[in-house]
DNA sequence: GTCCACAATATTGTTGACAAATTAGTCGGC
DNA sequence: GCCGACTAATTTGTCAACAATATTGTGGAC
C-alpha cells in the first residue's frame, strides 16, 4: 500500500506536469487503463487523480465517454488571466507587507546583469527558473495559504501559455523591464506599488497575447 | 447507475451544506460507510465526494484516519478575507463593465424600502437571502467562469462566517449602506467606484468579525 | 459505392470482497 | 488502581470482477 500511495502520488504530479508540457496536447483523451498499467496503480486510483484534475479544470469528464484535456479559447484564457492579475496583484502587495525590504536584495540583483544575459541570448529556459524562482519567493512571503493554492491552480492552466508569451518578439525585454519595476518597489517597501506594477506586467503580458493571438492558440 | 450518480451528486452538494452550516461541526469526524448507507451509493462515491471537499479546503484528510470538518482560526478567515475582497471586487468591476446600468434598477429598488424592514425586523434570513441574490446576478453578469469557481469555493468556506458576521450589533445597517453604495455605483456604469465599493465593504466586515472574534470563533 | 442494422470490441461505471491500519477494549502484572 | 501488551472491532485503502455504455467493425440491402 505505501509503494502504491507512492505512485498515485507520483501520477498527479505527472499527469500535472503533462498537461502542461502540451505532452498531453489539448483534446488528447486519457485511458484509465493504460495509465493503471503505466504507473502500476489501480484503476481506482487514477479516476481519483482524474478527478483532481477536473476541478482543477485541466481536464473536462463526459459520463461513459472518459476524459480528455480541456481546450482552452481566447476567452478562457482572458478569464484566466483577469483572475490572476488580481490574485498575483495581491501576492505580491502580502509578500511587501510582511517581509524586510532587504529580504528582496538578491533577486534585485539577479534581475539586474544576468537575467540581461538570459534575455540577451535568448536563454528562455533559464530565464523563465528565475522568474518562478521570484514567484515562488512571493508566495512564500506572501503567507496565504488559500492564495497560495488558487495561484497554484490558475498556474497549472497558464504554465504553457506563459511559455509561449515570453518567446514572442520584444516580450522577454519588456517583461524584465517591468519586472524590475515590481522589485524596486519591493526593495523600497512599497507595497501599493508593487501591487500596481505587477498587474501592470500581467496586463501587458494579456495584450501581447491578444495582439499575436493566432500564433499561440 | 442514472439512479446512483443522481445521489452522487446530490451527496457533494448536501455535504457542502451541511458543513457550511455546521450541522456537521468543525472537528467532526466523516465515516464513508455511514454517508455510503445513508444517501444509498458505494463508498468509492463517498471517497469521490471527499476528494471533491477536501480540494475545495472544507474537510481534511489524513491517511487511514480519516476525514474531519477543518476548523477554521482567525488566521485562516483572515487569509480568506484577502482572497474574498479581491475577488469580489473584480467581479462586481466586470459585471458593471458588461452589463447595461439599467439592468442593476430592480437591485437598487430592492436593496431600497424593501431591505430596509428587514434590517429593522431583524428578519435576517430575508436579508440574506437578497443579498445572495444580489451575488448571484453580479457573478452571472461578470461572465468569468474561473472567476465563478473560485468565488464559489471561497463562498463556501465563508457562508457560515458571514451569517455569523451579519448579526453583529449594527452589522446590518452598515452592511447595507455599503450594499447601496456599490449599486448606486453600479447603477451609474462606474465599475472602478463600484469595485472599490464592494472592496471597502467586505474589508468594513473583515475589521468587525476582528473586533468581535471571540463571540464568533 | 453508400447507408443502415447489428455484432464485436473497448472503455468507463459500480460493486463487493479483501488487506492494512487504527482505535477501542480486555486481561494480566505490578 | 494503573499501566502496558495483546486481542477484537472498526475504519480506511486497494483491488479485481462484473455491468453498462460507447465505439468500432462487418455485412447486407439498395
Amino acid at each position: 500500500m505505501q509503494r502504491s500511495r507512492r505512485n498515485a502520488v507520483a501520477l498527479l504530479k505527472v499527469l500535472r506536469e503533462r498537461i502542461a508540457r502540451r505532452e498531453y496536447p489539448p483534446g488528447a483523451k486519457l485511458l484509465e487503463n493504460d495509465l493503471a498499467r503505466e504507473f502500476g496503480v489501480s484503476r481506482a486510483r487514477v479516476r481519483e487523480a482524474f478527478g483532481a484534475l477536473e476541478q482543477r479544470g485541466l481536464i473536462r469528464r463526459i459520463p461513459n465517454r472518459g476524459a480528455e484535456v480541456v481546450r482552452l479559447d481566447l476567452s478562457q484564457v482572458s478569464e484566466i488571466y483577469e483572475v490572476r492579475e488580481m490574485l498575483e496583484g495581491l501576492c505580491v502587495r502580502l509578500a511587501v507587507q510582511r517581509s524586510k525590504p532587504e529580504s528582496w536584495q538578491d533577486l534585485v540583483r539577479l534581475f539586474g546583469k544576468p537575467m540581461e544575459r538570459h534575455v540577451k541570448r535568448g536563454e528562455f529556459e533559464d530565464y523563465i527558473a528565475k522568474l518562478e524562482l521570484l514567484r515562488r519567493r512571493t508566495i512564500v512571503a506572501a503567507r496565504n495559504r488559500v492564495l497560495a493554492d488558487m495561484l497554484d491552480s490558475i498556474n497549472d492552466r497558464a504554465r504553457e501559455i506563459m511559455r509561449r508569451i515570453i518567446i514572442l518578439p520584444g516580450r522577454a525585454e519588456a517583461g524584465l523591464k517591468q519586472h524590475r519595476a515590481v522589485l524596486a518597489a519591493m526593495r523600497k517597501g512599497d507595497a501599493a506599488a508593487a501591487e500596481r506594477r505587477r498587474r501592470e506586467n500581467i496586463r501587458s503580458s494579456r495584450d501581447c497575447l491578444r495582439r499575436y493571438e493566432s500564433f499561440i492558440l
